[in-house]
DNA sequence: TTGTACGCGTTATCAT
DNA sequence: ATGATAACGCGTACAA
């Protein structure tokens, strides 16, 4: 009825009457196998429940049919998003998908990258380009297949990803637009994190087009979280002259802001105006909805296993793929209050 | 400078001066090596920039150091969640986490086990106990460790998790205490999810044990989407004796609910009371604040990596773990309305 | 088209 | 404590 030992390569063999290398290609190359055989093999492949050993599979062929992928964390909706559509698509080639975490830290994502390759990952997925020289240095020397998402990279990086520069920029202009002119921020952690970086340098960049003083934007920079954003208002409402709109590096902190202002008894956007970016699902059920940067993760995901496989593959691509972003406004940005532009 | 092809284990014995035996003992057993020689073989590693190969490491130990999950989609926060933390107490024990997922499909299910077995995984997590026997007898045959999470397994069973019915029948307890009789309830799919079932079959407990017909609950069946639990919600008010309660089966269809009451111009809990289940971070945020079941769900990831690390290196262990949940009160349920507790 | 035989890089079992 | 050497399971030139 069961074997107690798992069948291998020779067993199958065995009862199939052919030898193992026969097998072998029946699994790996159909084609150059008559299909008479075939069927005998793969019959008792199917009788024998076989599975191929993967430590063998790995060792002759020199491949893992595995891809690893280090995110900063998957309690952020937008990773969770794309790395479920990453893995959906890998799963579809047959390929399997390792994942570490490295908590926004460099020397974590640094000891997963390594711990990834070493596992044998036959490309890595890396989130946005600010990494220390030594972790590229890594990964140059082991010439690992590798692809960037969520950023653009350089000219030497395949990536799949978006300007986070132009589209903060994009919103500002649009905050801007509306009147306000006393704006502030509320960032992630730019630490070692070019995309919170390159949206402040966006936002700086509208400011400074309009005129205003890029310089004089306050920027509260604080950990991704709900109720960080909530102590950033805070700070920044408690100032002399506060802000009358607020650019927040992402959704989590937008709708925390959002949710904070009301709780402050402010009307939003009627005394003050959010807006984020990524575009979550929480961005649609806040009251009043956010108004943010639309980020198709799901899209990228994909596209990013695609650019992936097709490195690992050797196959010729588009080595740098810009994904398209849009600004969806929902009612948190609003025209600067009449008192305030007067101001002082 | 650097070497073109990839330092083996043979490499770092020649730069040491040692036996290829030797260097395995140093990275595997240190103990059982002097400190002097020890020594010579770790800075040959070091100098070589030496990484053990996977597959000839997996062939001869016949470990791969490497477990897999198979969740229904990292786009549920509470997945995400628990995953999260499922993998930081992996790394934690340096072994590396596959993640796959099934769509709520028991056959993408069986296929991704199969494929992660196959893989090499050392063990498996899955979700929930509620799939067809030929998978069940796929992990027995092969003897694969399995942690089964978010669910109260069978005895045969390895899990941590909580008793959906249980939680599912307080809560619906509480809502029958503040005076509730027309109780209606949107569930997630209930075909092999036995979580889902579960909530259903404790809200009919808490009905019947209250003096009212558990046939008589409307339940809409719909996937987990906040746009779904719109739709039902309307489905279920356009009746001709609308619920005064909406039992939801989880917090995405709890928000969902509320944000399609407040759009149908209705007030909550005022006109209609609504609960969810999970406590994922939206039920904090949207207003009026989700009534629902608190489930701690990196706890859980935490505890269920322990217990499948422990499963397979053989420990002795607690085999079933159960995780608390409470019920957090924030203003979406509240007391029947008059007019409906008089009835027609 | 199919079979033979060797090599992939490591661990583990013996001796020493 | 260390070294020689045999597995480990599969892929693949090469031969038939």
């Amino acid at each position: 009825m069961d074997v107690s030992a798992k069948p291998k390569l020779d067993d199958v063999a065995r009862v199939a009457g052919v030898s193992t290398a026969t097998v072998s290609r029946c699994l790996n190359e159909p084609a150059k196998v008559t299909s008479k055989t075939r069927e005998r093999v793969l019959s008792a492949v199917e009788a024998l429940g076989y599975t191929p050993n993967f430590g063998g599979r790995a060792l002759a062929s020199r491949k893992t049919h595995t891809v690893g992928a280090v995110i900063p964390t998957m309690e952020n909706a937008i990773f969770a998003r794309g790395l479920q559509a990453f893995q959906e698509a890998l799963a579809e080639a047959g390929v399997n998908l390792l994942v570490a975490s490295s908590g926004y830290d460099a020397e974590r994502e640094a000891a997963q990258i390594r711990a990834l390759v070493g596992r044998g990952a036959d490309g890595i997925l890396l989130i946005g380009t600010a990494r220390p020289e030594k972790t590229r240095a890594f990964l140059k020397r082991f010439a690992t297949p590798c692809v960037i998402a969520w950023s653009i990279g350089g000219p030497g990086d395949v990536y799949v990803g978006f300007d986070n520069v132009a589209a903060a920029r994009a919103i500002a202009e649009r905050v801007i637009a509306f009147g306000h002119r006393r704006i502030a921020m509320i960032s992630g952690i730019t630490a070692m994190n070019d995309r919170a970086a390159g949206r402040i340098a966006g936002v700086r960049a509208a400011l400074s087009e309009a005129g205003l003083s890029p310089e004089g934007l306050v920027v509260e920079e604080v950990r991704y979280a709900f109720d960080e954003a909530g102590v950033a208002l805070h700070r920044l409402m408690a100032a002399p002259e506060p802000p009358t709109a607020i650019i927040c590096g992402n959704d989590v902190l937008g709708v925390g802001a959002i949710v904070a202002a009301r709780r402050r008894g402010l009307t939003v956007p009627c005394d003050l105006s959010i807006t984020g970016f990524d575009d979550i699902d929480i961005a649609a059920l806040v009251e009043p909805g956010l108004t943010t940067v639309h980020v198709p993760h799901r899209r990228m995901g994909l596209a990013a296993a695609k650019a992936l496989l097709d490195l690992i593959e050797g196959q010729p691509q588009d080595r740098h793929v810009s994904i398209e972003t849009s600004i969806i406004e929902r009612g948190s940005l609003g025209p600067a209050p009449r008192s305030s532009s007067i101001g002082r």
